[in-house]
DNA sequence: TCCAAACTAATGTCGTAGGA
DNA sequence: TCCTACGACATTAGTTTGGA
């Protein structure tokens, strides 16, 4: 199955080497999508769901992703995390596009970019930047907005030299198996599939409820599902309300057996169970590992 | 994309044990 | 005593397969 590409309509043009962007809006557009161009995107304020490749996880204010080619992803916010009375906008993001093949041919011209070149092969699973690298980072992004012609170019090479010769501050986010079957005419559909779980996760949904929101019967859905995103429709709705027990946990607060009905399982033992499957260990060890 | 059948994974319940 | 973790087991719902 070959993938479809979507186009940027406010990309990179044929004249730009690059175009920094930075977003305000009241809330994160929710199509799932993907692109040729590589995209390093800093989320500066707002906090929710999102998806790259075939993770599904939370993400809050300060984090750093660059993606590579052709990765498919959304940020998602829910109404509820918005804060629609806040008189400013709550999803406020930096980005940087560019297109790696034309970049690498340009810089070729200067010498060997296998380090780059490598780097944004690996990208192709997104990664998430940490520690310096990421603070460092993020201070250039600031630097870009504001900068012009030539010494736009050289701040972006810094940033490029410092995401390749990061060899620990990151973590590759999309399983190492994980292949974009993803095509551009899915887009709706599947929009509105991710939509309707991120809205209900924490009730129960049904297989039948969700092969109606895809206008499918229940049989092609799981077919169509398991194509797209390379996991079940229970596993993908279960990985989210993982994600979101995690976050739930950082709140010492509240109980683990409450965190488990918040999330939407009905037992706390199923909630224990996908819970050490997913993250390799229990949710009171995850806690005592975070609040440490 | 649909359908039927077979198969498998997920779920709920119960019991038990350890730690605070 | 309560909370949490985990295992066993029966049932149910979801998934896969293959043909159309």
């Amino acid at each position: 199955m070959k993938p479809i590409l979507a186009v940027l309509s406010d990309g990179v043009q044929s004249e730009d080497l690059f175009v920094a962007k930075e977003v305000r809006l009241p809330f994160f557009s929710n199509e799932f999508h993907f692109h040729e161009e590589c995209q390093l995107v800093h989320i500066v304020k707002s906090s929710g769901k999102r998806i790259i490749g075939d993770l599904v996880d939370y993400f809050e204010s300060g984090e750093l992703i660059f993606l590579g080619s052709n990765i498919p992803h959304v940020w998602h916010n829910t109404q509820e995390q918005t804060n629609g009375d806040e008189p400013e906008p709550y999803a406020h993001s930096l980005s940087i596009y560019f297109n790696p093949s034309k970049l690498l041919l340009h810089l070729s011209a200067f010498g060997n970019v296998r380090k780059i070149e490598s780097f944004l092969n690996k990208a192709q699973r997104g990664v998430e930047l940490k520690g310096r690298s990421r603070d460092m980072v993020v201070k250039l992004m600031y630097q870009i907005l504001q900068q012009e012609g030539l010494q736009k170019i050289i701040t972006l090479l810094d940033i490029l030299n410092i995401m390749s010769s990061s060899d620990t501050e990151y973590d590759l986010l999309a399983s190492i198996n994980y292949i974009n079957y993803y095509q551009y005419n899915d887009s709706k559909r599947m929009d509105q599939v991710f939509k309707y779980i991120f809205d209900n996760f924490r009730e129960d949904i049904s297989l039948n409820t969700i092969a109606d929101v895809a206008n499918m019967n229940t049989f092609a859905f799981c077919r169509f599902f398991k194509a797209r995103t390379q996991k079940s429709f229970t596993q993908f709705v279960n990985e989210t309300r993982i994600g979101y027990a995690c976050k739930l946990l950082g709140h010492k607060e509240t109980s683990i057996t409450d965190i488990a009905y918040e999330c939407g399982f009905n037992n706390v033992s199923n909630f224990n169970r996908f819970f050490k499957v997913i993250k390799k260990v229990s949710p009171r060890e995850y806690r005592n590992q975070i609040l440490s």
